[in-house]
DNA sequence: TCAATAGTGTCTGTAAGACAGTATTGT
DNA sequence: ACAATACTGTCTTACAGACACTATTGA
């Protein structure tokens, strides 16, 4: 039962899906790559798991590694795991993939390791070659992305706290590029229970005018009863 | 760069969540362990990813063994890859984790590898004590399950084509564990757009009388809009 | 005829979408 | 005053939930 060819060894990496909001639009970080092969190629941000982390473990301090932040604010879960044989012409080599997303992410060019990392709107990166699978991981991400705004309060963790309503549906409208009717996304956010509360203090005002805005904070669920539809 | 520990040998393995309705109840399919570690106790199904295999191709292969059909009639998808270091005590192992589901499996005794392999009620397998950390996959898998009949058609992947509405509202009660109001439920399905189609003929009559229910088969939906909520 | 199951009609409350109107702020 | 933004109110339509009713079948 247990000789070696039942269990062949592999190697095994963690690749980042990493998304923030960029201005208007929804922005995935992409690094060139420097080394064969698919060098000069954009490429998801990636690495091999350590042989005494997980998975998860592996995909943090990956995320450290690229942001250069100590505790990376933002929201982290997995997505899939990658496996066909040939995907690494190198060797045999399954990816857990990872789906990322914060506000406000900073420029990545910060002294550190990734100094060919950079933002690219998911509109355009879609349309990029991608090294590896990546373009197939790359749209199955931003499936899992949108899908999960529908049903869960990760759009939460696409801003900084405090925000306010419109803020909200500013994320709604890029991820998704839909708009909505201020009323209408204002009375479901408000009548979703645990989506957001209010805190005291209001937004600092537009440089042109107009009423500032009330601020929230995220609520105490992390599904939405009932769900935001995508139209 | 590419140095021998930057890229340590992982064992990789495909675990099974295998579910079917038997009777009124979800359930779930477990293997006893013929030898060490966890020796005697339950376990999800599974195997080693051969050098040559895709990891979604090593669960096919492990669910054809294991149900001693050669084309699996229902649905298999990916839940996600579990990798903590010790979660086998024999060694580095990275489990990609499948779901599937299927209507009316046959009992698993049929002279397969699995002569030791049973079915058990979801309810009684959650409080069981399961080999490895498959008591947590079972755990994900079934709040996969439940969750993905909310907003996708696989519930017609729970029963046998063609089935009457009756048949799908089964489904629904037994995996949610709720009632319906059988009209309600009626006119909700019928109103999502792609769920079923009509086929010509009745169901066969029940020995205890009652009007022949119109058949369906799936329709060409594989996403729910709008979705069936779960109460 | 009765029991059992399939299917239809209808009423009521609630929520979504459209959109008009009021409130508050900077220039 | 005016433009820009936040917020509120209201009207209409659609759908969910409850439940009564009709249709078809076997015993």
């Amino acid at each position: 039962m247990y000789d070696a060819t039942d269990y062949p060894p592999f190697a095994v990496t963690v690749d980042l899906a990493m998304f923030t909001l960029r201005g208007p639009s929804l922005s995935v970080l992409l690094v060139r790559r420097g080394e064969e092969p698919f060098q000069g190629m954009p490429a998801l941000p990636g690495g091999f798991v350590h042989a005494d982390e997980s998975a998860d473990v592996a995909a943090r301090r990956e995320l450290a590694e690229e942001t250069g932040l100590d505790s990376f604010p933002g929201h982290l879960e997995q997505l899939a795991t990658y496996s066909e044989p040939g995907r690494d012409p190198r060797m045999r080599v399954v990816s857990v993939v990872f789906v990322a997303f914060a506000p406000n992410l900073p420029e990545p060019s910060a002294g550190s390791d990734a100094a060919d990392a950079y933002w690219m709107p998911v509109e355009d990166a879609s349309r990029e070659s991608l090294a590896f699978d990546h373009a197939q991981i790359l749209a199955d991400a931003l499936e899992r992305v949108r899908s999960k705004l529908e049903y869960t309060t990760l759009a939460t963790h696409f801003v900084e706290s405090p925000f306010s309503i419109r803020d909200l549906q500013t994320v709604y409208e890029a991820v998704w590029d839909v708009t909505w009717d201020r009323a209408n996304f204002r009375r479901k956010v408000l009548g979703t229970r645990g989506f957001v509360e209010p805190v005291e203090g209001v937004a600092d005002a537009a440089s042109t005018g107009g009423r500032r805005a009330q601020l929230y904070r995220p609520g105490d669920a992390t599904t939405l009863h009932p769900p935001i539809p995508r139209p």
